[in-house]
DNA sequence: GTTGAGCGTT
């Protein structure tokens, strides 16, 4: 279960006082309880929302998870690696890590995945040359955000 | 401009 994140909040913000200019139009005739009309506004834009995140939210959480990838060669640059890791499916994102002083890369990196998609990474790419190096990919050991794939990861590695 | 085992930044 996910909190929206701060757009969709402000979507549902905007959506709610629409829903109540809606009905404050539809039955302003009538004389009821403003409370009431900002109430049902609510609601509707409430119903527009949860009919809406559902699709929405579905497509942004696509289960993903965290490869490292070492023995890189420090010529690699991130748009390289984000190209051999698409042949294997959807790239979400890409880091090679720096040097914090000299800016220079360090030789390895992390590369985020659909799941399965990152399974097919690790079995075609783990120990395949590229550019004249045996590449090193596995499943990243920590800083996982999210929450599922962190006690799957450490169940995994514990095999 | 160099190097070579490793698991981290907005």
């Amino acid at each position: 279960m996910k909190l929206p994140d701060q757009k969709s909040f402000i979507f549902s913000v905007v959506i709610a006082v629409v829903g109540f200019v809606i009905v404050k139009f539809a039955l302003g005739s009538l004389e009821l309880d403003p409370a009431i009309v900002f109430a049902v506004g609510l609601l509707i834009g409430g119903l527009v929302i949860a009919a809406m995140s559902s699709d929405v939210l579905e497509e942004a959480e696509v289960k993903t998870k965290t490869l490292y990838v070492g023995n890189l060669p420090y010529r690699a640059n991130e748009g390289v690696v984000r190209a051999l890791f698409e042949e294997q499916g959807k790239v979400f994102n890409v880091r090679l890590l720096k040097d914090k002083n000299t800016g220079k890369r360090r030789g390895f990196g992390f590369v985020e995945m659909a799941q399965a998609d990152a399974d097919n990474a690790i079995a075609n790419l783990n120990d395949s040359e590229f550019q004249q190096r045996t590449l090193k990919v596995r499943e990243a050991k920590q800083k996982q955000e999210d929450d599922s794939n962190t006690l799957r990861t450490q169940a995994d590695q514990s095999v």
